[in-house]
DNA sequence: ACCTGAACACCGTTCAAGT
DNA sequence: ACCTGAACACCGTTCAAGT
């Protein structure tokens, strides 16, 4: 906005940053090379030196609003006691949900970004294996888990791309309590809560 | 492909049909005019008879996966027996999930228009209003049935999304079964099964 | 009145010419 | 060795010049 000086150069991090600024500002066909260069005062060109291509580019902003979710971050707002210890996947599983569908509603605008970029960013890897990791403890088959992950993980996507137009949380905990519950009945079957 | 005669001329339709198939066979990023135009053999201009926009060619297109979807067509496979008079919104909502998962399953390059446009297709209207119908007379308030309609719509958008890279009926089945269990209880929270 | 070529203001990216 | 301007092959769309 205001004329910069020399001094401070370029940096992947920089182009990143000034690139999901420019896309939350106005949106995805906004981005181009070198408007985004006009922006960090450079020429496009120069943007070449810390990005290969605009697909590439592309994957940096999917991996930047996935990077860093937290699901230890936003707890269960259920009225249901429960114990923590058995039903640690139910908290983690929500609240990776719940911490996605605040980074989606937080960049509506990368959106369809979500729709033919497959998730590589490694900060995402390792939290998926994380909650991965609670359903194996809790005795789920890892072929059972990665099912559970995506289930709520999809319909939190769908939801967000509904909440674009008109934010609803209601209908969103209705959906992931709902989901939550099918998880759970299906891998208990016959056991009643104690 | 081949050579065309003189006398067939461009329609809306025709532009639009032949849109969606360049879009299926070689991805959205190729749709421009131009390359439409070649297909048709005509120029790029021609096509603003037919079309408005770009932005109205992609409406078109999103309509056009959209519109004609037949709840009814897909039966649920279901091992319980339902009383299908009581539950009928049970059998439309979960037919309507099935129809528009074939539709984006056939043309899935057209998915990322689904994170951007409202449902305006008259046909696709109809069919929600036709859905939401079953709903009130099973006593839902309009409210709690578009809440349902939509919940399920989201994660069949989401899970369509997932499809594109991993086809899978079983996870498919399970959160839609799971959703409309969620949507069966919520609605009926004290009664038992017959 | 209808249609369409040339033209305009953009793109992403290459590459040779500069330092 | 590094950087970057001009240039290339594209876009969507306008508009005046043709019929």
């Amino acid at each position: 906005m205001s004329a910069r000086r020399q001094p401070i150069s370029l940096s992947r991090e920089r182009v990143c940053t000034e690139a999901l600024a420019l896309v939350d500002e106005e949106g995805l066909e906004a981005l181009t090379m070198r408007r985004l260069a006009a922006r960090l005062d450079c020429e496009a060109m120069s943007l070449y030196r810390h990005v290969k291509d605009k697909a590439d580019l592309l994957d940096a902003l999917h991996a930047a609003v996935l990077g860093a979710l937290q699901p230890e971050g936003i707890l269960e707002p259920s009225r249901r006691v429960l114990d923590a210890r058995r039903l640690e996947w139910r908290i983690l599983l929500g609240g990776l949900a719940r911490a996605l569908r605040s980074a989606l509603l937080r960049h509506p605008n990368v959106l369809p970004l979500f729709t033919s970029r497959p998730v590589n960013a490694p900060e995402a890897v390792a939290t998926l294996a994380r909650v991965q990791a609670a359903f194996v403890s809790a005795r789920f088959t890892s072929a059972d888990a990665e099912r559970a992950i995506y289930v709520v993980g999809m319909f939190t996507i769908g939801h967000a791309i509904f909440e674009k137009s008109t934010r609803n949380d209601s209908t969103f905990r209705f959906g992931l309590e709902a989901l939550l519950d099918g998880i759970e009945r299906a891998h208990r079957p016959s056991r009643r809560r104690p």
